[in-house]
DNA sequence: AATGAATGAGCTTTCATTCAT
DNA sequence: CATGAATGAAAGCTCATTCAT
């Protein structure tokens, strides 16, 4: 019974994330949503107090999602900073082009942290999903200087924030242009990168 | 009276432009629109088809805008290519963090080339400044190799996207985290990155 | 088994009761009355088909239940008749007066007899409730002409129904004034209307 | 304009005390209202913020509309005061019996006084209504006794409150019984209390 | 040209009622 | 018998858009 109610709590969840990608936030219908859940109408507002409820539990599911699908790549990874930094933003770009179509959710959500009624808590947990991940990628920059392979005299938290960011916004272009590969793009850039942050030999 | 139609035109679309600033695309009223530019509601629709259109049109304003803005800066810089693109992107940061208001009408404008009925208008119009952007940013990648103050071997488009990217992702954990600051860390991220693009002395 | 049936009926019809008098008719939920009663919302329909149907056997209850209570009033009295219709009064004004909270239950359905989809069932309810009452009230005055304590060229049925309808004013304008005693007031006019139907000596 | 804005507000009430007057308020619905009043939908939210706060505009005008013909009734009165008081009890009994479909919403409003969300509102109002209407037959009653046509020793208040609540309480009766006549039994019980009241010869 | 009163499509949300368990 | 998850009809309300002035 509980098992069959986390289902469909779920499912509603997915059915409008999947909505919400497709149409943004406010062109989303509830109608729609549960439609797509192959529920009743109602039934939406029995797991979910409000549409923007229901959108800030889409934003939580999303945010887990891809943070287990980073930490996932994460454990596989071995060999010198240097590398495992390039297979890793790999991962996450070709992670993200694989699902485009959820990905423009991501820009519904930068937008709602913009303007909406829920911009202060969206806000928050954007800052803190952020804080999160650059303090990941710091602790490989700084595992490369331990271990000598990185310079000593590198901005760590600024490099850190402008790969974090570098990945969003390439994402970004390759939402706008068909003919521009985020993944490609980015290996060509880390190449460059990884060259400021070594230790010249 | 040519002259005062434009005007008011204008007056309008910063009105609009403000309002989709503050309240985002869906919540602003057509009225409260009108009531900041000073004129009736009617009058809006005299100048504009629909507020769809009226979106549009603030796109293009806004882009022509920064356009201007990042042209302007240019022009006054010299010296060697190096230290003309951190000078750029120092101008650029500080530019829009001054302006942190309407910079999100910017993910509006994501937002609305997500999911709006117009997202493929706003898709091509995104591709296009992107791609503008990019090329400005590749050319003076290609003058630093011509004038061999960078290495030949770098991969300019991705470097020059990457750059693009950044300074847009910076001002977005910026926008949501108070205590970062885009300005600063982009200048502690472009040394190192301009040490991965400079030849080796 | 049958009387267990018959209590919880009983508990529902008290838990609708308490939830109407509260919050009126339509605000007062299925829901709410279920969770009262402490039963399921699926047993309220085992018992009752419908909300309408539960209001109407509340107004049943209700009005079993202060007839009662009237009844049981009038067998304690004795005395000239005069006394008796006073102490009657006084009773009944008491009685009320300390259950103002279910009071506003006769508001509901003095409404409910306007306007709502069971309108002519409760007004023949009503209008038998009062004809018994102003019928009681009639003999009270019939008995005391018989008995040559009140005048012979009383107005019988006039008395009866203002001297009822004054009860429920007073209650009324006690429930919108909380310095207007209905008790006191009573007391008070019942003096003069006395002396308006005693015989003169 | 301005009285043109006017004129399109109370038939915007008056449709509105129609319908809440046959329906009852939740039943009413803001599309029936407007049809009634040969407007659309959205024009009765250009007037009224919300259908509760029409509900409490219905209310007052009601109010306001039902305390000019009763001092309009008193204006005309001459002769004694026994005789007047006895005459504006008739006048309004005959007013209102001639209403008696808008009567219904007296019952509606007594209702909200009991448990909707304005029962405050409703309430305050209702007390003062009838603190005012006390008032009036109070003076009345103060007016015989210092021209020695009543006696001394009344209880004024209570029978001030016993008069007005008496009138309310006969039209109730009358609408739950066609075959109660509130003119009729107003007037043979105003003889008697007359009595009650009237110094004795 | 400029206006804003009027409009109704279309949305979110509630809740009485049903029915499978 | 008892339950409460599921449902969808129905209603209040908003606001882009129109159009008479």
């Amino acid at each position: 019974m509980k098992q069959k109610k986390k289902d469909k709590r779920e499912l509603i969840i997915e059915a409008a994330a999947a909505v919400f990608a497709e149409k943004g936030y406010n062109s989303a219908t509830i109608s729609e949503i549960a439609q797509k859940a192959g529920v009743g109408k109602g039934t939406v507002y029995e797991y979910f107090k409000s549409k923007t409820e229901l959108f800030g539990e889409v934003f939580e599911w999303y945010n887990k999602f891809f943070a287990e699908s980073a930490t996932l790549s994460l454990s596989s990874l071995s060999g010198p900073v240097a590398k495992r930094l390039t297979e890793l933003s790999n991962s996450i770009m070709k992670n993200w082009s694989d699902h485009m179509e959820i990905y423009t959710l991501t820009m519904e959500f930068w937008s709602a942290s913009a303007s909406s009624e829920v911009k202060d808590r969206f806000k928050e947990i954007f800052r803190n999903v952020y804080r999160e991940f650059r303090g990941l990628i710091e602790g490989f920059i700084r595992e490369g200087i331990a271990k000598e392979e990185f310079r000593e005299d590198l901005d760590v938290p600024a490099i850190a924030a402008s790969l974090v960011g570098t990945w969003d916004a390439l994402l970004l272009q390759g939402w706008f242009d068909e003919d521009f590969d985020p993944v490609a793009v980015n290996a060509g850039y880390m190449t460059t990168l990884i060259r400021g942050i070594n230790k010249e030999e």
